[in-house]
Order: structure tokens, then sequence, then C-alpha cells
DNA sequence: ATTGACGTGCAACCTTTGGTTGCATATTCG
DNA sequence: CGAATATGCAACCAAAGGTTGCACGTCAAT
């Protein structure tokens, strides 16, 4: 089972603030450290760390423009790590039902009156 | 937007090793610091400490039984959470969807020879 | 072309967090 | 009682997230 998710995407978008670097970075079609840290509760430099995490994990990209480095999100990737990530959620929740499933038949059975 | 999800849930299941906690206490139907820390690749100290944070974040909760804590999880809770990751993964999903949408509209809009 | 403003990169430093070792304490069992 | 077991607590360490300060390219306007 093993949720099949590699830790170095987990840990990429287990950071609240890297999701909302990816969430704004989506919703303006790119961005800079600079653009970035205006709209954030941390400082430039911290943003930069964080888009070297997610470039690393593959989930963002950047080229230079001049003096500077524009970042956009890897759609195909973020999609891919969207998928897995409610897999997760979607394998956590299959397991509960059935342990609650089969909770219930032992009920059903010991009751037997 | 802002995805719903508290961050100090996120912090919770976004460590690798506190996963594979609840996946253990679901598939085993609870356990303690001790037996957690035998099939995993970290101390009983660190487990503990971890097991610690799935407690305030009300993923678990424990009883004493004899000389023994006993931990298991709150499965309602921990249902509640596997939806809402699956929720983050289905909103960047349909932005992204949405996203290509109107660029394809665009594109089209654009070539028109 | 020079000057000033802007975007970056880099280094030092701090705090939190995940992890360890070592030891003291309480409880169960033979 | 005494040994084994389950835990708690404290000190300590390394990595991660965050900060400040400074140096360096690049753009733009006089």
């Amino acid at each position: 089972m093993s949720t099949a998710v590699d830790d170095e995407l987990w840990s990429a978008i287990g950071d609240p603030t890297r999701r909302r670097m990816l969430d704004l970075l989506i919703a303006e079609g790119g961005g800079t450290a600079t653009s970035l840290g205006g709209q954030l509760p941390v400082t430039r430099q911290a943003v930069t760390k964080h888009l070297a995490v997610l470039d690393r994990a593959g989930l963002v990209h950047c080229d230079q423009v001049g003096r500077e480095r524009r970042y956009r999100v890897d759609e195909q990737q973020l999609a891919r790590a969207a998928a897995e990530l409610a897999d997760v959620g979607a394998a956590w929740d299959a397991r509960l039902r059935r342990i609650k499933r089969i909770a219930e038949r032992i009920h059903r059975a010991t009751r037997q009156d």
C-alpha cells in the first residue's frame, strides 16, 4: 500500500507557505520571488528557498527574463500531485469504511439474541 | 478559496512518519508508542512526540491501560482529514483544467485566419 | 554614460522540529 | 521481592523555515 506518493513531493506540498505559493503561481500564471514575497507573510529570501524546493520537486520551472527569474508551475506535475493527494485521502477513506463495515458485522454477529 | 484546511491538520498529516503511524494504527486497530516504534525506523521517543502532535490535531486519542498508553485513531477526524485532502487535490485539478480551457480558447481566437 | 532603482544571490544567524541517547519512574508478572 | 517492561523527562544534535545585511547585475532615465 505505502501511499505510492514519493516523500519529496509530499514534503514539497506539505508546507503551507509552498501551497499558497502554488496557488498564487496558478492564479497569476507565474511570478518571481519578489512578486510572491510581496503577497506572502515571509521575506523574498524565504520565498527563494521555497521556490528551490518546488523546483527540485519538479512542480515549478523558471526561466531568466532580463534581471528577472520568472517561475511558472508545471501543470502536468501539479496535476499528478493533485491526483496522488486525492488518492491518499481516498485510500484512508476506504480503509476506514471497511473497518467500520467489519465492526458492524461483528456487532450483528455478537448480539445473536 | 484558501483550501479550507487548517494548517495544524496539514502539518500533522504532512509528515511521512506520522502518515505511516496513522496507517499502522488503522491496520492494527490501535497501538502504543513502543509497539509503533518497533515497526518504524525511529525510536520510541520520536514516536511519542509524533503521537503528541497527532493528539493535539485531534486525529488520535489515548487511554491509559495499566502501564500502557494505548492510542487509537479518531475515525471521524481522520475521515474528515481524508476528505479535505481529496478536496485540495480536486481544487488544484479544477483550476488547472479551467486555465487550460481558457488557454485553448485564447489560442483559437488568436489564430483567426 | 552615469546614476539610481530594482531583482537577485549569498552568507550568517536564529528558532522550530524531527530525531537521538541516557536515565529515572512506575507497573506488571514470576 | 525482583526482573522485565512501558513510559516520561532532559540534554543534545541536525535539518528546515525564516530573518537581516550586503554585494552584484540589469534596466531606465536624465
